[in-house]
DNA sequence: TCACAAAATGAGTGATTACTCACTTTACAA
DNA sequence: TTGTAAAGTGAGTAATCACTCATTTTGTGA
């Protein structure tokens, strides 16, 4: 069980009044099994059995497949993206003077990696089913606006005044971050995820490249 | 219809005795059908309705639906890979002095990005089923090492040795390359492809940034 | 303890699935 | 023209699919 996976488990309990334990398993058991063999490959009869339940239990909380599908998911996107960017991590940024573009880059880098690694499972559907469910695509481009880039925004012209950063127009210098740091974490987690790595200096080995490129000397 | 489902086809054809009408023709509404819904939610009734055909057609010539798939994505990731790190573009790189590792890597990117745009739908199959046939992620994962990584090599040593990249090992030069490569097909294809772009400072972007990170001043 | 609503059940539904096969049509060499 | 192998057909099949519903079990407040 995945730290987001319980979270969304939670949560879901906090909302719509309580989950029972057969509720619960059911949740579990789908993302498993959309995971595994992907949504159109997955059988209710599979997931219930998988869940310990009679198939009529997941149609009694969920009236078809796909919302099943959509309540997994759909509070997944915004896990994902809003948390670092969020209130307290980013005050951290601008609070303390002696905090550069670097420290902020890899932070994020760090974070979302450890992330991305412990919630493989729940990504793997997310970005499956975008490629397939319209609504997705569109909810994931929201997300990603309003949750991400414009978070970044202020950010970076932070740093721009600061000095830190290259007089760059800021959604260039944007683009080239998250395409690094998305760059590289695709490479540590999917590509050499069986190779011995060593992660710090991974981190700082993309960091470094990242600001030879929009950094100031 | 794509130019490398073009070729597809009549690689075929030179293959396995000749194709007919129909068999084209259902290889050519397979593709479209896998990239539209998935392969999984596909139907073989539903593809043979569009290619005009019965649905014993199909299984005449493929045992299965599976066979289906194979058929038309083992081909892909080689023609996908192959052709640009082909001998002809190689050695072009060798032979004209005044080449530079910026020239090479735009024209790799102009080159892979045009090919990708015209080739979405089979590429969209090919990274859906890598997610859940683990057969495709193995040959994919050699295509990788064999025709891309491994030709890479000996043009970065040769730009090393130029004095035109930075003296670090050779696969992490290689790996920003590609990452900074993907990165801004990525963008360009999928994120920004509803946006006015112009491509050519798009791309000269891309290798400014990238050759600030790995270059020598 | 009782009443009652929510939760859970599992046999049953029609639709759809991948695939088969006996048969017909087509292409082409002799 | 004819023989024959390959290509093509479409009705048929068993299995599985998502989903329903009458019935039973469970949890809970009074």
């Amino acid at each position: 069980m995945t730290d987001v996976m319980e979270e969304l488990l939670t949560s879901m309990y906090d909302e719509d009044s309580k989950l029972t334990e057969k509720q619960r398993s059911i949740l579990k058991s789908a993302i498993e099994i959309f995971s595994e063999k992907g949504f159109a490959a997955a059988s209710t009869s599979e997931i219930a059995k998988k869940a310990g339940v009679a198939e009529g239990t997941i149609f009694r909380h969920y009236k078809t497949k796909k919302e099943l599908l959509f309540a997994i998911v759909s509070p997944i996107m915004i896990k994902t993206v809003v948390p670092v960017m969020a209130k307290s991590f980013v005050k951290e940024v601008f609070k303390k003077e002696y905090d550069s573009y670097e420290k902020f880059v890899k932070t994020l880098f760090v974070n979302r990696r450890d992330f991305v690694r412990k919630n493989l499972p729940l990504l793997k559907i997310v970005i499956q089913e975008i490629a397939f469910q319209p609504e997705f695509k569109a909810e994931f481009a929201k997300v990603f606006k309003n949750n991400l880039y414009d978070s970044f925004v202020p950010i970076v012209e932070h740093f721009k005044e600061k000095g830190d950063l290259k007089d760059w127009p800021t959604d260039k210098i944007i683009r080239f971050t998250i395409s690094t740091i998305g760059g590289a974490m695709i490479t540590q987690v999917m590509v050499l995820s069986h190779m011995e790595w060593d992660d710090d200096v991974y981190a700082d080995e993309m960091v470094e490249f990242l600001m030879s490129g929009v950094g100031r000397r």
